[in-house]
DNA sequence: AGACCACTCTTACACATTTG
DNA sequence: CAAATGTGTAAGAGTGGTCT
């Protein structure tokens, strides 16, 4: 169980009319203003009546499923304009996505999986099998839908100062010691968004913290991020040659199918929109930071509620979403997304 | 717990071969 | 000669086992 964040400790009214102020959050990403007291006290009462009053009341799998959901970012596709195809969910799989998060039944019309792809068990309406059985072939096809949306994100970043190879072969790198022959490709590797002129191998990874009978895995009833971490592991055991140092890293970008992103992912958005907010004029490198981080997430949370979508139904979706790829917006255009800067203008309530 | 392995099935992709 | 088809490899995530 994490330690809930917010004070640990409640300041005294005389400390606060001192002048006090809350710990400033370790991992605060640019264009997040510096919270006040507000935060701490409701973000520490939010914390208390999930862990003490909506879980212990939950079945083991829907607590699984909640922490999944959780996570800087992960209902980024509820507050996504739908202002271009990336940042837009069909209405069927915005329908799709609600009932996940609200755990209502699905419209599904078979009840076992297959027949021929699939494993012929029984499956259940909130969707937990399908999600799960990779006997289905869904989820190889599913995790495109994320990786997509990845190279996307890179391609606005880095623009034409840098490079985003999609399917790069392992042996193309610079990583030490792998064989010309070697068949191994990664999902994306970044050139020009790191500030040693490395290349960023990326794998973008999709899990589930339900097996396919619905049951929590080990770990993820308690733990934030469980399966995440597993990922993490299985991914680096995949591609040593990428840990052993030099000018290439290997980042595993991992997400869980509730919306959870892991550390890797969020540290690459705020590095990408570093790289891309220095090609904006100074006075406005705040605001377009903000601006294309908001932007980025909504395209990653949008893509990964697709590819959950396209999975639960336990059949392929109708199309591959936006298979060509203009090149990404202007500033201009996506400055209105960044959060206003200092505090509130609205007017004071009586 | 965690690391590791061998296995499940389907999809995606690159390359080779055949066909019109 | 170009288009269509076939083939081989790796990847995708999960399962279940063993060992430490």
């Amino acid at each position: 169980m994490r330690p809930p964040t917010g004070w640990q400790e409640c300041p005294s009214w005389r400390a606060i009319a001192d002048g006090a102020r809350p710990p400033v959050a370790t991992d605060r990403s640019l264009g997040d203003w510096p919270h006040g007291w507000q935060h701490s006290a409701s973000r520490t009462r939010n914390l208390h009546f999930r862990e003490r009053t909506l879980l212990p009341d939950m079945s083991p799998s829907a607590c699984a499923l909640l922490r999944s959901q959780a996570g800087p970012h992960a209902g980024a596709w509820l507050t996504a304009i739908p202002a271009d195809p990336a940042t837009t969910l069909s209405p069927q799989a915005m329908q799709l996505a609600l009932r996940r998060r609200l755990r209502l039944p699905l419209p599904l019309r078979l009840n076992r999986c297959g027949p021929s792809p699939g494993c012929g068990g029984l499956v259940d309406v909130f969707g937990d099998h399908a999600l799960a059985c990779p006997r289905t072939g869904l989820l190889a096809r599913r995790a495109k839908i994320v990786e997509r949306a990845w190279v996307r994100v890179a391609r606005e970043a880095v623009g034409a100062d840098g490079q985003v190879v999609p399917q790069q072969w392992l042996c193309a790198t610079t990583a030490p010691g792998v064989a010309p022959d070697d068949r191994r490709r990664l999902d994306l590797v970044i050139y020009g968004a790191s500030p040693m002129g490395g290349a960023l191998c990326c794998d973008a990874t999709l899990v589930s913290p339900l097996t396919r009978t619905g049951q929590p895995q080990p770990g993820t009833v308690a733990d934030d991020g469980a399966m995440l971490r597993v990922a993490e592991r299985r991914k680096r055991a995949a591609y040593p040659e990428l840990s052993s140092g030099g000018p290439q890293r290997l980042l595993v970008l991992g997400s869980e199918i509730g919306g959870r992103w892991n550390e890797t992912a969020q540290h690459l958005v705020r590095d990408l929109a570093r790289v891309r907010a220095q090609r904006a004029p100074p006075a406005l490198r705040a605001a377009a930071t903000s601006a294309w981080t908001r932007r980025w997430w909504a395209t990653l949370a949008v893509a990964l509620q697709q590819a959950v979508s396209s999975t639960a139904l336990g059949s392929p979706w109708p199309a591959p979403p936006h298979a060509s790829q203009p090149p990404g917006p202007e500033l201009d255009r996506v400055l209105d997304l960044a959060e206003a800067a200092g505090p509130s203008r609205l007017p004071l309530r009586p």
